[in-house]
DNA sequence: CCCATTTATGGTACCGTTCCCATTTTCTTT
DNA sequence: AAAGAAAATGGGAACGGTACCATAAATGGG
């Protein structure tokens, strides 16, 4: 079934010229004769000539393509981040691979190593909540490829970080709530281990502080961001003896998992609990009632 | 910055073999000194060394990368499915080059070329609404690279097709309204080019048939699927002298919508107007009242 | 101890391009 | 018309691997 592939060969052959020529004809090389390249532009439609990557990429070394490793694609943060990047990367010229890690160690290492051998010229990447050790990633950096963090960034290196002000956000997200005489205000963050958390945390406190609110230890609960473990905590919130009459979460799909739960319980909302979220899902506007929130520029590439 | 890039010659050389010892032995040949592969494994490790996919690739003349091309990419549908097809590729040592062709034609096209000229062994692709012409596609064929289409197919070509059972769920979905007692059903269609929506349609009037509800032209209405259009419709099913009491949307993106507009509206769902979606995108579950909709499988790869 | 067999290694062509240098052809210019 | 410059083309050598054939070394049987 598999066919000879065309090659610049072939059409040498056919029009009586060398593959030098062909090949100039084919990249646009300015000396080289209007008419030929017409001939040889021509039989390359004809015989649906596809330029091979692989030779090209081994020749020049450089693949004209871009990684993107992702911690995960199922809530809409992430996917419209890529399109956000795969635009921009279509306009200069890139392609993309696209990865998730699956917020796996394990699976962003070899994530990693697979774009490594298909010779990729940069790397963006967010980092799973479990990734501490950044060898994988010093890697490129010592073979002369660039690399950027997003969202998730890695503190210890030295790269461009694109990161959203998680602490102006946050500050202003809890002064919000403080404005609508809120006071006992929760904080549902992630894992102490994402620098993302710990600015958002500190704008927390921050805010608090400023409005003369002591923090209240109590009120903060750092969890893994498994969905399904948020009714867990909000439990505990509800049940404190002094129960908070504000929930701050790290991002959107936690605090609408929050606000379900809290609905299911049958307390108002914001009434009795206000909740505010982080990210500007495209989601948080569809939930009843709809979901104040942080706004994210997602297509922040 | 771009440094020299290790190779098997350099291992070789260090070690003062040949290269094909040090291939042989990266790739596990059998006639391999025991001895030998240990040293050449220890150093290629101790080197950083990351066989280079484009020699490879060009020797091999396979690349062992799967295409897959999606009209879009910011509903979970997409992106849901390309977590399983890219689960299900990376088991059987597949890499995955995901590209989204906008719903525009001639991206679609493009996409389809840049995917040839990296010598993808084969593509995955769902067609935009605007393909009608197929002849990119028909090109993979000619060259041998297996083509599978999935959710949006090209009926004029011989190829797989992986589809859900469109008929049987709209026709359940039908049913399902008419058993609670609704008898005027509209339908919100997309394009009348996709067969996807034409398998659904005629599963719409078959259940209507068997319920013997006679079959109203005016309440079966195409659109291009663009989501901020939906309003117009819905304006118009609403001002109908004789109002429908239920929608049988295309997709949930679309019911959701159609819900959002009625109850601004003022009209209680489903007590005045159930709406019923297609897709179970996982927004479904969010929306309030929760949205009714036939379930698919989308991990169906 | 020699020839046959296995085991391990070396050498080289090749995959499809691009790049560089050499060569041919065409065009100026005196 | 001849010489020099410019334009167009040809002929290799890369690029980094794999595959295959040939060869060298080690093993074994009589």
């Amino acid at each position: 079934m598999k066919k000879h592939q065309i090659t610049i060969f072939d059409i040498a052959k056919e029009l009586g010229i060398s593959k030098s020529t062909v090949s100039r004809a084919l990249t646009g090389h300015p000396s080289v004769n209007e008419h030929t390249r017409d001939k040889v532009l021509k039989l390359a439609e004809q015989l649906e000539y596809q330029r091979n990557m692989f030779s090209i990429g081994l020749m020049k070394q450089a693949s004209h393509t871009l990684g993107i490793i992702v911690p995960e694609f199922s809530r809409s943060f992430f996917p419209q981040l890529i399109i956000g990047a795969q635009e921009r990367a279509k306009e200069a010229g890139y392609n993309l691979i696209i990865s998730q890690s699956d917020e796996s160690y394990k699976t962003e290492v070899l994530n990693s190593q697979v774009m490594l051998s298909h010779q990729i010229d940069g790397l963006l990447i967010s980092i799973t909540r479990e990734t501490n050790n950044f060898d994988h990633l010093k890697l490129f950096q010592r073979k002369g490829i660039p690399i950027v963090f997003f969202n998730r960034i890695c503190d210890e290196m030295i790269a461009p970080k694109v990161i959203v002000e998680d602490h102006e956000g946050a500050f202003g997200a809890v002064e919000h709530l403080i404005a609508r005489g809120k006071t006992r205000i929760a904080h549902l963050s992630g894992p102490e281990s994402l620098s993302i958390c710990k600015r958002r945390k500190a704008g927390y406190i921050l805010a608090l502080q400023k409005h003369q609110i002591p923090f209240d230890e109590d009120l903060v609960i750092h969890y893994d961001l498994t969905i399904s473990k948020v009714k867990i905590y909000v439990k505990y919130f509800l049940n404190l003896k002094k129960r908070p009459d504000a929930i701050f979460c790290i991002n959107d799909p936690t605090a609408i998992e929050v606000i379900r739960i809290i609905k299911e319980a049958g307390l108002r909302i914001p009434e009795d609990i206000a909740i505010i979220g982080f990210s500007n899902d495209f989601v948080s506007s569809l939930i009843d009632p709809s979901l104040t929130t942080v706004e994210q520029p997602i297509k922040e590439m």
